[in-house]
DNA sequence: ATGAAAGCGCTAACAG
DNA sequence: CTGTTAGCGCTTTCAT
């Protein structure tokens, strides 16, 4: 059996609302007691359980990280944001991955509420009408991060995709060109389908080119489908000139498929596209990318939560953060 | 106030006891009452609280998972495979990042014991004496997942890092090199030290070659400075014809550096790496390396620690997965 | 098959 | 500044 709270305060002479008292920190305990106490805490090699804390406290200092896939770089990188935030205020998280499956996450929601965290942080592609039920019956706070909230009133940390889709094909079309296609990861994705596609298209229109069907690819967001996925677009007898890809997994598909056909990066074709890991500046070309800010995207949502489950006054409650378009060398 | 067991039990006119029964799936309830339970469960929305479970029961269903850093893709991939087998034994994850700083490790261990988390999985670069001894006082099973026991008779999971830097290198001498630099991460740590180290050593005198100091370059374990570390090799008069990397991150940045000289890979130097990451195949040429079962190592591990928790028998306390070596563009 | 009752280890008033 | 006393919500004997 492991030593309690009772055990120490018997040996300290002491009640164990005193115990309490010095392993919470509280002042009211006088200097000498205290470090009786210590001694003894020490002596025995107490150590507070947190779950009896938690029951009787009713806050168990842990915090819910539901993820699509935590090996998945961009994701891992946001924990790490939330972890680290976490950590400042002494929260711990249980973290739990999805797949992005509506089921499975309802079945995460529900278990992490029953573990009684004080708050959650969800991703996801976006929040089926289930998940928002559920999400209602919580009552802890629950922010999204990098996640579309689309029509919830929660709160949300986002970079604003859809600008960010803009000004990069923009740029593209700045330099010229007027064949540009885009290569998607999956469009049953909000953040593919209503941001991404809508600032492509966006700037396609306003610079007075047309929309061409073919010029848009939808994979399934991993190398080797954009790989496959090039063939569609070498093949086409009016090729496009530069291509905007959704993230940089695609966009080094699709500039080794654009090499292995002999053609070069950016001379023949300029490539562009979100920076998600490391890939984008480890080719040769790197790739000129929208870099973002995932790790902020995380510390940012989690120190968000702590003032909501402070209950205190949040006057924003969706939080943009500013990303950057980096040139490196796959544009001109 | 969140409805209880106990307003459960007098909603369906049974005690606590019975409903305790039809939650934990206990055969001994009637089905009628059964029924009549399930109703009121849905009905007034009841949750079980884990916390109050976890105090009664002595078990939280939780495990701890201490790592380095989870946004580095060697641990988010490992942790996945951890998290998965945790799914499918109904274990949530409780998940912290250590920066492998002894202390930081220490804290961890003791947080997530007063968590009264069920077990341990723990990460990191070696297993210091302090760790150890902290080890020692919990009551609940650890395993060490990817890492070196060194001395501790701890439950481990890994592969045989120092076969597997021999066999690179190995392959490197057959294809005629007698020129081999081993460009390691640091070797304050003990994988880099007494393993991958110690095999590249082994292959080169069993072929009868010398060691040469200045073939061996220590970085940072980052792709920047693998990068910049190339400038000591490509300044050498007798410059290596074959390098072995501690990693692809590394294996990416040297090879960047070749390439931004002038040189060839492979034509002009081999190289061969081990393979943590999407780099090794995302890159062109892509590397021929040593493919390390990282979502096994944390599957296993996490496998083995069930095993423990359950006081099941544990025939080997020390799992030694197999890995092996693709052949890819980099070596001929 | 079901209920009564005693904790699990700690916090949080409330007294003093 | 310190002690007493209720619980927190659930599991778990032990009876019946």
């Amino acid at each position: 059996m492991a030593v309690t709270i009772y055990d120490v305060a018997r040996e300290a002479n002491v009640s164990m609302a005193t115990v309490s008292r010095v392993v919470n920190g509280n002042q009211n305990v006088k200097p000498a007691t205290r470090k009786k106490v210590l001694e003894c805490i020490e002596r025995l090699g107490y150590r507070p359980n947190a779950v009896a804390r938690g029951l009787a406290s009713k806050r168990t200092t842990t915090v819910g990280v539901i993820v699509p896939d935590i090996s998945k770089s961009y994701y891992a990188e946001l924990s790490r944001g939330i972890a680290d935030v976490a950590t400042m205020y002494e929260y711990n998280i249980i973290l739990s991955n999805s797949d992005k499956r509506t089921s499975r996450e309802v079945e995460l929601l529900e278990d992490h509420l029953g573990k009684q965290v004080d708050g959650l942080i969800f991703m996801s592609d976006s929040i089926t009408e289930e998940i928002r039920h559920e999400m209602e019956t919580a009552n802890v706070p629950i922010v999204l991060a990098g996640t579309l909230g689309s029509g919830t009133n929660l709160p949300t940390v986002n970079i604003d995709h859809e600008q960010a889709a803009y000004e990069a094909v923009k740029k593209l079309i700045d330099n010229g060109h007027k064949r540009i296609a885009y290569v998607s990861g999956p469009l049953t994705r909000d953040i593919n389908r209503l941001c991404k596609k809508v600032g492509y298209e966006r700037a396609i229109k306003e610079a007075g080119l047309p929309i061409i069907e073919e010029y848009f690819i939808e994979t399934d967001n991993t190398y080797d489908d954009a790989y496959e996925q090039w063939r569609k677009l070498s093949t086409m007898k009016e090729r496009p000139t530069a291509i905007f890809a959704g993230n940089d997994e695609i966009a080094v598909g699709i500039m080794n498929g654009i090499r292995d056909d002999g053609f070069t990066v950016p001379t023949d074709i300029e490539l562009i596209c979100f920076q998600h890991t490391l890939l984008s500046r480890a080719v040769r070309p790197q790739l000129t990318a929208i870099v973002v800010p995932l790790y902020d995207l995380g510390a940012v949502s989690m120190r968000l939560l702590t003032k909501l489950m402070n209950g205190e006054e949040v006057e924003q409650m969706e939080v943009e953060l500013p990303y950057r378009i980096e040139e490196r060398q796959s544009t001109n």
